[in-house]
DNA sequence: TTTTATATGTGTTCCCCGTCACACGTTACT
DNA sequence: AGTAACGTGTGACGGGGAACACATATAAAA
């Protein structure tokens, strides 16, 4: 099984290159699968590629020299990953295992990264990419230097939010995915999809999973949030910001 | 007074520009000073201007929607900054102040930007940039989910000594400064230059300044750190990195 | 110099959250 | 179905650090 030039021409960052190129790409990509747990990066390690996930979803993990964890995210359908050891030729820094089935795309890091360098719309992608990432880390910090545990799983949630988790799926497929927006001029209620366990909004807030648990039970009780699956439906929004921001309470 | 293109040569980002380039840069860069402790980036503003520090020094400073400081870092001559939001759009992340005075070179970010991302030289080093600074940012979160206080200061000081802080610096003056290394095959004694204040270290570890200065006294009491005017001298520079790694403690 | 601001040192009090322990519910595996 | 494995709910306890209140030292400004 071979990843053919128009697989490749789907994968957003590609999409601009010419058939020609994407068709040397072509000869040097290769599939991997990978098992639900299992391990697809491994922090540390010297990167050798550039991966695309293609299907599945997969979740990175940073940890502490004395092995805990910190600082969880997730990789949707249709982005690339391992790019910054690809740029930088450092070791990876985080590692990265599939949460559920998934199968990626892996392109040479001596292939890719001239092409990422000396086409501009490429670079320009990388760049904005990297530094998406890099105002998601100040976010990050920015909720970690919170107080109250109660503020930093409602900010966490804010932040869930606010980054659309379906706007890289969305080019994948052809049927357009459309955004269920309740478009009044207020947020009445929205949706984050695949809610993480307690634990991993534990390891990103930098709290308890005990803690995590308390705060939950006091945002289902006054029906902010509520379960729904898999997903977790954010009734009030506007209220769950103003909590993370120190505006509110939960008490009143 | 004007930009000219021997400054801007001289400039890490810009070096490897024709000089042609340069002229044309030169016309439209401008110099602008900044007494100490003024702003020089406020926070939300929308960026305008590539900035490249100098001379003097800056300090970033980030905060929660309710006022407390998060995360300081700083800028030392020669280094470009501001690169953010001229690549995404996006507001500035951060406020800046210069804490000495201090004089930048503007350059309208309309004019940098299509360079940044068509010329593969450019490109490479504003990457790096960006992927050091995710690496950084990495790091930073590790930091911040230690337990310990006296973990999280000794893996700061750490994490401050690993960036060499002159390799930016050395690029500016002709004289080629050289390193004081210790070249023995044990790491024996190390200097952090322009030691930030305890309240400082305190926001970057998310700690109390009173926490920050117990666990200095602990330090100095023990002779593995030693204040040297403006500079701190680790004495013992392995043996903070067991402490910060939870090797050791520092009760023994 | 004197004055003022800024940085550092130290004790005490209190409450918050991490840890431990265990029950219960829910989802996967075969 | 049956049984792990995992996720979630909840109590009790104890330590540790944040907060407050000053003292003192050091640097900047006058």
């Amino acid at each position: 099984m071979t990843v053919t030039v128009d697989i490749l021409q789907r994968l957003p960052l590609l999409s601009a290159l010419p058939r020609v190129t994407l068709s040397e790409l072509s000869k040097v990509s290769d599939f991997k699968n990978f098992n639900k747990r299992e391990v697809v990066i491994n922090k540390g390690a010297e990167p050798q590629h550039l991966l695309f996930l293609l299907d599945g979803r997969l979740q990175g993990v940073d940890f502490t020299m004395d092995g805990k964890e910190v600082g969880v995210f997730f990789t949707q359908p249709g982005e690339f990953f391992g790019e910054l050891g690809v740029m930088d030729h450092g070791p990876h820094p985080e590692t990265i295992i599939a949460i559920v089935k998934s199968t990626v795309i892996t392109i040479p890091r001596h292939t890719i990264r001239p092409l990422l360098l000396a086409m501009p719309a490429l670079a320009e992608m990388l760049t904005m990419r990297l530094a998406s990432k890099l105002r998601q880390a100040s976010a990050q910090r920015r909720i970690l230097g919170l107080t109250s545990p109660t503020q930093k799983v409602c900010a966490q949630l804010w932040a869930m939010l606010e980054q659309d988790p379906l706007s890289a799926a969305s080019a994948l497929n052809t049927s357009s995915t459309q955004r269920p927006t309740t478009q009044e001029g207020q947020k009445r209620e929205e949706r984050i999809v695949q809610m993480p366990t307690q634990q991993e909004i534990a390891i990103m807030v930098n709290a308890s999973r005990e803690t995590v648990t308390r705060v939950f039970q006091q945002l289902l009780l006054k029906g902010l949030v509520q379960r729904d699956g898999v997903d977790l439906l954010i009734l009030k929004p506007l209220l769950l910001r103003d909590i993370s921001e120190g505006q509110t309470t939960l008490e009143s």
